[in-house]
DNA sequence: TTAATATATCGTAATATTGCAATGTAATAA
DNA sequence: TTATTACATTGCAATATTACGATATATTAA
């Protein structure tokens, strides 16, 4: 049916897989990788750095704006992104506790 | 279109876009952190513990299999899967490496 | 005001994902 | 061999995602 059945997980379930979600495609990663560099980066700079169409880097800031990992602020005519510092860690937290809660042991059949 | 432009990023961009994707869905963060508790698990069990259908499962479960962060072995008429410990570390390298690279100065702009 | 520049939004086509019933396959039990 | 059990695969319907041209909006410059 293509709809996910968010009622059967747990919130945690649910928010970690929307955080991967948005993770879930490489121009989105690239504008991350591209903030990280740079701290700050507008729409103009990445349509010329990814070669993407305008609309499309557009949709993506969009998406990375909506679960919080960036901000934008206007500046004059264009928009100015960057990372926010508190939704960057609070991710960070969640998927390094995940990662972290696994203890290597191998199991018993493999 | 629905295509990914994969040609236009790293292979790193599109080797933790891939992981993330895998991650993108509660079911699988659920299988994960079962297997996290149990250390292995069937499709049968997590079929009762999910609430989705067989088929839906052993789909997810390919998935995972998939990019190798979990791996099955056959046990008589069942499957046994488990974490992979290797794959499992290597994500976690990668995912890792991302979000410590962030050294939380605030821009200038906001 | 009008033009230029930058970005957002809309609409749409192509493709991917999710979920499941039905069916196929493979191993053990009777 | 036949049944049973567990899982994988197929096929399909519903929905989501990706990409972009066209257009709307908003700010500054002339």
């Amino acid at each position: 049916m293509g709809v996910t059945k968010s009622d059967l997980f747990t919130e945690t379930q649910n928010e970690l897989a929307t955080y991967a979600k948005v993770l879930a495609h490489p121009a989105r990663i690239a504008i991350i990788q591209y903030l990280l560099r740079t701290n700050t980066c507008c729409n103009s700079i990445l349509v010329g750095d990814l070669g993407l169409a305008q609309a499309t880097i557009s949709q993506h800031l969009k998406e990375l704006k909506n679960i919080g990992i960036i901000q934008g602020t206007v500046e004059g005519v264009s928009v100015n992104y960057c990372i926010n510092s508190e939704k960057w860690h609070y991710i960070k937290e969640m998927l390094f506790e995940l990662f972290e809660s696994y203890e290597s042991q191998n199991c018993s059949n493999c």
